[in-house]
Parts: structure tokens; C-alpha cells; sequence
RNA sequence: GGCCCGUUCGUCUAGGGGUUAGGACGCGUCCCUUUCACGGACGAAACACGGGUUCGAUUCCCGUACGGGCUACCA
């Protein structure tokens, strides 16, 4: 019988989520709903020193910014299998247990080695050009262990409170198998494998231990994760084994990583493609640093995810803009590819755009309002509805012409304040003698109509134009707005009403001569 | 350095023993538009290299090069 698919995203909270962990999250979320199984969080937060305040509640804010909501976990409730925090988890006894009986069988020992002993290894194992200095079959015959120490002396040593820590005793020269959904079969030698800590001498598990030991009591079926992993999955394999568990292994997918945009290396969390790399704003209380987040810079989740799950992953199809539901749907690790992916910021914002333009006037309109708001701009609106039926038409008039909503402002404050310069290259080429008499004419036009729509003031341009002659669109957007560029100028002038646009052409007309 | 993973247009990718090697972003040209953008049409642009295997390899195998990851009492 297939085992219930149970999955699970594992972040210790070292820091912000970044755009690397939310795509791994979100491949186990999409593999997780595409079986109808479940997605799990859990906390990997053995390293107190390395915690960081805020991190938690960062990485489930997140996650939900995202829509990525696992359905059992910290943060969302919990599940049978609570705590869903390895330090909570820890007061059981519950990895202790574990390492204990890997150490009854033989496969664990006990290490009393100071981190100082510790250099000293590796020092003196590089000095005699040893390709991998590591802790293992070989080293370890000359360190203080339960291996070379006597039983009484181990004995003695635990008892008087020296500090020590469980090592997985890793056997040498045996070729270690295993299966990857996205690989295929790997295979390493144990000899490239260190006798890794399983608990440190604080009490807690590495990694290594703490997410086997959860992954077993926790049934989870699959162990999606980051291709970093990929080396350490021999020696998770091999304590699989000796707790006699192998068969009740997750399946392993190692996903490819996020690289760079330019250059080389993994996606850090600055970057200079302008982007950002963390879903949220981020700020680091520890380092005093900040960091921009997706949903700041505008764009919209449904996007960012959308973007996130086509870098490494692709339905079969030419599909390319896939909502939350078609990527479940569409999700299999079959379509993953094995190689890493550079992020590209490019097509990043094409995404946003395809979104944009999807959301509509009112919706943008009211996503739009507290932006236009911190400009200060707000006293300029009509009132009531009035205000909203004119930002609506905005969004209308302006989306067409942006990536993000926060460029609406950039794009069209015209729209909200007077123009106090008028574009010089536009005036130079075309302004001439005639101009001045030629467009206070029409301004007079424009203030004697009795009606102002688009398709009055379309009308009424070119009924001026028959009596007064050629009539140039580009000046007369200047006059109105400044800037050489924008939207339809009839839908524009109509948006902007007949007193404002009378009124601005008579500014205009004054300071140009 | 050692080990592991990888390598199709600049980037994300489809494909796979015989194809005009397909799509998308970006780029360029044209059309639409009395502006810009949107939209439409078209275009430039790729199988890392060397050996095998084969009638035939971009596709399979082996090397090399290049890229990435790991190499902690961090995850």
C-alpha cells in the first residue's frame, strides 16, 4: 500500500525566509496538495546560537503572504505529532532515545574531543596532505572516544560532567546506494564520509538526527529538500539503517538551487539585480540589517509564486502564467530539473506584469489609494466616490504601462499634482511663434464646452482642428501634464476634468513664450 | 585540494538516435497608435569540447573543460 503523502518544510529560524527556502516550501506544498496529503512546518531550531529573534513568526508570515499554508505545524495550528519545534521536542528525551540506541548497537559513540583537539586533528591531517581531513574511520583511532578509551574510563569521564557528544560510527570503505526521485540512483563510498555529530554536548541533535528522528515519528513519506543536502544524504541513509528503519525511509528529492542572476554561486540574500530576495520585509535585529521584501516592492504573491515554481520546474507545456490551483495540479517531480537555475529578475517582473494586468480598475484602484496616500497627495482626490471612480479610471488609464503598482505613482502623478516644468526637448522641437495664439485658442474652446467625456472632448479637439488648423497632440499633452509620454490623451484630458486642464493650460501658456 | 551533482539560444526551458532543434523573458525590425506603452508580425540567438557506440549522434557511453554544492558540536 502507497504510503499518505506527508511532506514537510523544515527552516531553522536563523534569519528571514528567503526566495530559495519559499521555493522549496513551495514544492512540497504543491507535491503535498497534488496527492491530497499533508504539508508540514516544522521548526529546526537546535542552534541556539544562531537564533534569531523574529525568524519564526517571519517565516509564517511568509508562508501565508505566499498562500503556501501547510495544514500542520508551527504557527498554523499544530497536529497529532505536536510540538513542531525541535527544542520543544528535545524535553521528551525523544533524541537521546535515538542516539542512545544507535550507540547500543554499535554504530554511535561517545567523543570527549575539545574543539582545540579538534583543530589540532585537522591541522596536523592537512600537514600530512590528507585529501579530506575529517573526523572518521581512520582519525578517530586517535582521538579520545569510547572507541580508544577504556569502558572504565568512559564511565568516569560521563560521570564527572565532562562534556562529550554521540558521533555516528561510520564503517569504512562500503559503497552506500540510494534512490533520488529527481537524481536517480547516487552512490558514494563511506569513505567520504566523516563519523558525523548526532548530539551535541549541549544536549541537542545535529540536523542529522533531530530530522530523521522527525521525519520517522512525524510519518513523513517524502523529504523534499535543497540540493546542499544532497552530500550529507549518505551518512542520513546510513542511520536510517542502523536504527533498522531503512524501510520506513522517506523518498529523497533533492531540488536544484536558485543561482545567481549574473555571474556565479547561489542566490544570496543581496543581490544586485535590484530585486529583492526575501518575500517580506526583513529585518534582522541580530545585524541591524534590512531587507526588502516582494510584497514591498510591489509585486503580487500570486505572481512571486508563480515565477518561484517555473525556475527549475515546468508543466510539460508552454504554459507559463499557471495560478496556485494549475500549478498543483500540473506539479510533479518527474518535470523538476536536476540542474541549479539563475534567477532572472527580467523575466521576474514580467510575471508581475502579467498580473497586473489581470487585477481590475477597482481592485488595483483600492490597492493603489494608501500609496497615493503616503505621496501626500490624497487632498488633491475628489471626495467620497468621486475619489474612487477617478483612481479606478487611473488604474485603467496607467496599468498598461507598468511591471508594479508602486511605479503607478512615478508614472502618472501628474495626475494629482500640476506640472511646474514642461518637457524641453518636446517645447524646443516644437513649440514655435504661432503656438502661443494657436493653443490659448483652444483653451478657450475647451472652457466654453458644456460637456466633458471622452467623446466630447475627442469631438470637440477636432472641431477646433478644422477651424483652427493642425493641431499637434504631443503639445498639448505637455501643456497639460509635463512629460512627453502617457496614456490616451483624450481618456487622459477627460479623467482630468475641464477646469484642471483650462486651468493648466493657462499655466502653461504663460511660462512659455 | 577531495567528494558529489550538473551542462540545449544571454537567461528560464521543451525535445530526444534521423527535427527547418520548439516556446518564454530580454534584444532588434516592422505594423497598430497624431505620444509612450499594450497588442500583432517578423528576426538575430543554443545542443561545452574530444573520443567512442552506431548506417546515423545534440540525444547513449567514457574522458576533458566549465559551473554548482559539500567538506563544523550550522542548518
Amino acid at each position: 500500500m502507497e504510503k499518505r503523502v506527508r511532506v514537510r518544510f523544515a527552516p531553522s529560524p536563523t534569519g528571514g525566509l528567503h526566495m530559495g527556502g519559499v521555493r522549496t516550501a513551495l514544492f512540497n506544498y504543491l507535491f503535498a496538495k497534488k496527492h491530497g496529503g499533508d504539508f508540514i512546518l516544522r521548526i529546526e531550531d537546535t542552534d541556539q546560537t544562531r537564533y534569531v529573534k523574529g525568524a519564526e513568526d517571519y517565516i509564517i508570515a511568509a508562508l501565508k503572504w505566499c498562500g503556501i499554508e501547510p495544514n500542520e505545524g508551527v504557527g498554523f495550528g499544530d497536529g497529532p505529532y505536536k510540538p513542531y519545534r525541535q527544542s520543544e521536542r528535545k524535553a521528551s528525551g525523544l533524541y537521546k532515545n535515538y542516539a542512545d540506541k544507535l550507540i547500543a548497537g554499535g554504530h554511535a559513540y561517545y567523543a570527549f574531543d575539545t574543539s582545540e583537539e579538534l583543530d589540532e586533528m585537522r591541522k596536523r591531517l592537512e600537514a600530512a596532505k590528507v585529501a579530506a581531513p575529517q573526523y572518521n574511520s581512520v582519525s578517530r583511532q586517535n582521538m579520545r572516544n569510547s572507541l580508544t578509551l577504556s569502558e572504565d574510563e568512559v564511565k568516569k569521564l560521563i560521570e564527572s560532567g565532562t562534556p562529550y557528544v554521540i558521533r555516528l560510527k561510520v564503517p569504512r570503505n562500503e559503497e552506500i546506494r540510494f534512490h533520488d526521485i529527481i537524481r536517480g540512483w547516487v552512490v558514494v563510498n563511506s569513505t567520504q564520509v566523516d563519523d558525523k555529530v548526532l548530539l551535541k554536548s549541549d544536549g541537542m541533535p545535529t540536523y542529522h538526527l533531530a530530522h530523521i528522528v522527525d521525519d520517522i515519528e512525524m510519518k513523513i513519506s517524502h523529504a523534499v529538500r535543497g540540493e546542499e543536502w544532497l552530500p550529507s544524504a549518505p551518512a542520513h541513509i546510513l542511520i536510517y539503517r542502523y536504527l533498522g528503519l531503512e524501510s520506513d525511509m522517506p523518498l529523497l528529492a533533492h531540488l536544484p538551487l536558485i543561482l545567481k542572476p549574473d555571474g556565479n554561486g547561489k542566490l544570496s540574500k543581496r543581490d544586485k539585480s535590484g530585486l529583492p530576495m526575501f518575500p517580506l520585509d526583513w529585518h534582522d535585529e541580530r545585524t541591524g540589517e534590512s531587507y526588502v521584501g516582494y510584497r514591498e516592492s510591489g509585486f503580487t504573491a500570486d505572481a512571486f509564486i508563480n515565477m518561484l515554481a517555473l525556475l527549475g520546474w515546468n508543466p510539460g507545456d508552454t504554459r507559463e502564467i499557471m495560478p496556485m490551483s494549475e500549478l498543483i495540479e500540473s506539479f510533479s517531480f518527474e518535470r523538476v530539473n536536476k540542474s541549479g537555475a539563475k534567477f532572472d529578475p527580467e523575466k521576474t517582473k514580467w510575471f508581475n506584469q502579467q498580473y497586473l494586468r489581470k487585477r481590475s480598475d477597482a481592485e488595483l484602484a483600492e490597492s493603489f489609494a494608501p500609496i497615493l496616500e503616503s505621496k501626500g497627495h490624497k487632498a488633491g482626490l475628489p471626495a467620497g466616490e468621486a475619489g474612487k471612480v477617478f483612481l479606478t479610471e487611473f488604474c485603467r488609464l496607467i496599468k498598461e504601462k507598468a511591471h508594479f503598482i508602486n511605479e503607478f505613482y512615478d508614472l502618472g502623478s501628474y495626475f494629482f499634482v500640476a506640472p511646474n516644468s514642461y518637457d524641453e526637448k518636446v517645447i524646443s522641437k516644437k513649440w514655435n511663434e504661432n503656438s502661443k495664439a494657436l493653443y490659448t485658442k483652444l483653451n478657450e474652446k475647451f472652457s466654453a464646452a458644456s460637456e466633458w467625456s471622452i467623446d466630447s472632448v475627442t469631438k470637440l479637439f477636432h472641431e477646433a482642428e478644422t477651424e483652427l488648423g493642425k493641431l499637434d497632440m504631443q503639445l498639448v499633452r505637455v501643456l497639460v501634464t509635463g512629460v512627453s509620454g502617457g496614456p490616451q490623451l483624450m481618456d487622459m484630458l477627460a479623467l482630468l476634468g475641464k477646469t484642471e486642464v483650462t486651468n493648466r493650460i493657462s499655466a502653461a501658456l504663460t511660462v512659455l513664450k
